[in-house]
DNA sequence: ATTAAGTTTAACCGGATGGTCAAAGATATA
DNA sequence: TATATCTTTGACCATCCGGTTAAACTTAAT
């Protein structure tokens, strides 16, 4: 039973590591067990096949991203409190991960139907998740703007560096080392950026 | 050869539309010749092999977005008016091929050398175009801060959200035709949001 | 020691897939 | 018409890859 348990995270690990780098198409059962150090068929015997492997990963994947934007965004704090932390914790942990960003958005791309129940299944309530936003947004900042809008500008401007990271580096020749203190100069970039951009939606201004 | 012509236009067409689908582990050779209408020994009597069309389809879809960027963002306008002018383009664009994105940023995901000569052929110098932007916003808006954070920022409002399209609909369960006002929404939403984010960096504001 | 259940392996299968080849068609030139 | 070049095709190949099978090994309970 030890031995059993111990496969299966080895199997795991493996898998997400494999997955994460090349998503679906690109990743080969073969390497996956190759890195857990195992048979192909002892992988199949734990997955019945590459499909359930793939939703096991993606749903892991997911869920660490998901619960702990959760857990920032409907607890008790102001809004620019929460979207500072969100900012920090973000740009920390998805520059030591990159992939799975970009993993989860490449598997939603193939097949976005798989997400509710993932979704449903960590009682994560999104919809909530927007209420509270746009409650906030109300109470706090007097902003009446649909608070979908202000949560995908946030994201945009934490995410999509990193999805483009590559896309950056090779277009302005920017080395590693650069390319860190670019991301780390951005918690104070995006912070500020959005705490003014906000501004433009108070509801006496003339702007909205 | 007026033949020969047609057949390599319907290639590309086809391998377009395969590529940029499903990327290039999930394009299959025999799906680009079925789409084209042609053999798949024909296929590979005009392009050697799948690296070398991927490679061409790339270069291809790179090339018209980056050309229109530089474009305007290296005409005669105030920043500002480019930004609008950027934000509109590339949100009806984009929504129309949203798609494209997407292989761009995977295909330089799995190989990012490939990328610089591309640029170099198409007489790009992003170099130029950051210079640029840094000299307007210094000298129109009075702003120090890294013209490279700056653009990512406005990329990352415009482009994030086509890229996770599918994640916000069925996250948020949105039918096709709001996400088409949402789209349209942010035209406006991002620039006023851009607007008034930039002034958080400008050189008399205690927050920079 | 026997048995039963869970775990692991080597060998194998069938279909998909990228790529090749030789020959046939088309086209232009002389 | 003969010839050379370019274009197109059907048949084929080698390999990869997801998945299966049957048997061996391990472990724990009786």
């Amino acid at each position: 039973m030890d031995n059993s348990q111990n496969t299966e995270v080895k199997i795991l690990e493996a898998a997400r590591d494999v997955f994460h780098h090349k998503g679906f198409n690109g990743a080969r059962m073969q390497e996956i067990a190759d890195l857990a150090g195992i048979n192909k068929a002892l992988l199949h015997y734990y997955y019945r096949n590459k499909e359930s492997l793939f939703e096991r990963v993606f749903n892991d994947a997911f869920s660490q991203m998901a619960c702990k934007m959760n857990e920032i965004f409907l607890s008790e704090m102001t809004l620019m409190s929460k979207i500072g932390i969100f900012i920090n914790f973000y740009l920390n942990f998805i520059s030591r991960h990159s992939y799975v960003v970009q993993f989860i958005i490449n598997a939603l791309h193939d097949k976005p139907e798989q997400l509710r129940e993932v979704i449903l299944k960590q009682n994560l309530v999104p919809e909530l998740l927007l209420k509270q936003i746009g409650k906030q947004l109300r109470e706090e900042m007097d902003i009446d703007t649909d608070p979908l809008h202000i949560y995908v500008n946030i994201l945009g401007l934490v995410v999509f560096p990193v999805l483009a990271k590559p896309l950056i580096q090779s277009m302005f020749q920017i080395p590693d080392e650069k390319m860190d203190v670019f991301f780390e100069q951005r918690k104070k970039i995006v912070t500020t950026f959005i705490a003014n951009g906000l501004k433009g939606y108070e509801k006496n201004n003339s702007l909205v």
